[in-house]
DNA sequence: ATTGGCACTCGCCTTGATTGAGTGCTAATT
DNA sequence: AATTAGCACTCAATCAAGGCGAGTGCCAAT
């Protein structure tokens, strides 16, 4: 059961690959007959045979039945995708229209959804995107409005355009100008600064309170207190192209598509995912069971983490079945992260 | 074919009642004689035969084949909710659940989401609440921000709580302050005012423009023209429980389940087919093909309209198999828009 | 008008036979 | 020692045949 590369010749990877592929290709159980076909070296199917049996002494493949081809299973997959797989480089149209959906200028500013509808329209599998990260971005403009009930709505914008509101519950009773004058305070000393960094310094503001500060400043900061918060937004994230999943024979179960579903619209669980693939950078990829989810368990999720400013903010990748054409899918996912990178990146020309 | 209800006699009636309640409970075509068992008249099964004959002549039943029972067609349904149906009193439990959730002053303020998620959850089928229409809905803050490119993020702010942004383009540089007294002066003049009434009112000012204004506040009436232009914000909905649908064996085909998903996510159909309630007030039901939406085939929707301020604003429902509890969902559709409308009118005590 | 009786239809399920793809093993070949 | 050909075997998939049962339509009796 250790299958560790050396245990292997090359031929038997070879045949390996060449098995995989035919699956991925094709979707049926491949047998020796027609892999002996597929395979540049020429062999005969029982050689072929003997072949498969030590794969499968090793758990890379398996029968399906007795008189059924073989198919790989997860860690032949992940062999295959570590150490066989040889990348496709993207089609010409595809970067174009990358490109094209990824930097108008005059886009209606979600960029988020537009990358996942890419990511969907493509690879005719689901795209998901998550937002990017609060805490790594910039506070640009932050404002309160007073509701009934000592309640009051608090709107910021972070980075260029992205608009975020709240409600907050205060103890006092604010007039509008009192409410205008915070924001306006607020807005003055924390502009351009990270929340997390905005969070940090609102805490030690009021622990030290007894500095010089007015009455109107300590309510301006509590309030801003309440706004940051704890997980004032919960991470989130946008989905598209789920019902190409429902194409694929492998997943269309009555009771595994529910399921599958269910974790989108749960959404608890794919950000848990999502989330280990923020810490590493580069592709990464989780193929069948070895998202430890079992509403995945016969799909495959290839992440990248994207990153404004050479600084992780977010995650993005496709989900599909765990038969995907990793080949072209890997580079894809890469090249989009990178784009929609670049593409958040607030550009240097900022004038006036 | 004529299927006027003066064509049958009370005992025909009582008799496609049974039937289609029974169907709707257990899924299986209903015989003869079962159905003699369910009635509370005391007939034999060859004369139920008789009526049931008469019946699939008038097409309101049909057999699949045969040797099963009848099941209710469309026409069927359609008389039975019609005139047949008794409808139920929502239960005990419904009723709390929908006043929990539709009057917790302390709601994360997306009223529409929370209708939907109780739509969805106390009916085991998909909810769907429209938002409610921009046009009819009050001004209460505007505001500019200053972007790259002559770009400007306008933000505002209607009914409550509703926030909104856009990102517009003008032809002149604006700078933050002067952006800043342009929303001053259009919250002086159109807050309060509905946005179907300010954009009206923004034409009008620039059609006689030789009326004495600085050029800041014409400056300002540009940019409200371009905020409220055309359908700024498009029609949408929040739809959940979706994944409810696919436990229903009746919706489960493959191609079907995809082609009515895939309408969900399009939305178009959706809209237009919620629109068409806008008009009526009270509920309304389609029931299977009489949609006109080839998606929606085995799909019944039951919807209502809600109003806030006996304006209607927006229409929510509840989606399921055309199979369904009729009795239970009308009036619970009913209560759910009542309850809406009431949360989302802007209560009377607006203090200070 | 209602009912019992009866022949008939047809979907569903089981059974059994056939097919064909694919395997594992062994003996022959290189 | 590796490769190959040959052969017996397994097993899913497909199909036809037959029995079952639910339900119908019609007719004659009540």
């Amino acid at each position: 059961m250790s299958n560790d590369t050396r245990d292997l010749n090359e031929r038997s990877l070879q045949l390996l690959k060449t098995l995989v592929e035919r699956y991925i290709s094709d979707g049926q159980p491949v047998g020796s007959r027609v892999l002996s076909k597929d395979m540049d070296i020429n062999l005969s199917p029982a050689t072929i045979r003997n072949v498969m049996a030590d794969l499968e002494d090793l758990g890379l493949i398996h029968s399906p039945h007795t008189s059924a081809g073989r198919i790989p299973t997860v860690s032949g997959y992940r062999l295959f995708v570590d150490s066989l797989l040889t990348v496709k480089p993207l089609d010409r149209k595809d970067i174009s229209r990358l490109h094209q959906g990824l930097s108008e200028r005059d886009s209606d500013g979600n960029m988020i959804g537009i990358a996942s509808r890419l990511l969907a329209e493509l690879t005719q599998m689901a795209g998901v995107v998550t937002l990017p990260k609060k805490e790594l971005v910039c506070l640009r403009h932050i404002e309160f409005l007073p509701l009934s009930h000592k309640r009051v709505l608090v709107i910021f914008v972070t980075n260029e355009q992205e608009v975020h509101n709240k409600v907050i519950h205060t103890d006092k009773l604010f007039s509008a100008s009192e409410l205008q004058q915070a924001g306006a305070y607020l807005n003055s000393i924390y502009c351009g600064r990270s929340l997390i960094a905005v969070r940090a310094a609102v805490i030690s503001e009021l622990q030290d309170a007894q500095k010089s500060m007015n009455e109107g400043m300590l309510d301006a900061i509590k309030m801003a207190q309440l706004t940051f918060e704890s997980d004032h937004e919960k991470d989130d994230y946008v989905l598209t192209g789920e019902t190409n999943l429902m194409g694929f024979s492998e997943l269309s179960g009555r009771d595994h598509l529910k399921k599958l579903f269910d974790a989108f619209s749960q959404k608890q669980d794919v950000i848990h995912l999502l989330d280990q693939s923020m810490k590493a950078d580069g592709v990464q990829i989780f193929i069948g069971e070895e998202s430890g989810y079992r509403a995945f368990d016969q799909c495959s999720l290839v992440t990248s983490s994207y990153s404004v400013n050479d600084e992780v903010v977010g995650v993005l990748g496709v989900i599909g079945p765990t038969r995907m054409a990793y080949e072209k899918i890997i580079p894809f996912v890469d090249v989009t992260a990178k784009l929609l990178g670049a593409a958040l990146n607030p550009k240097t020309t900022t004038p006036s």
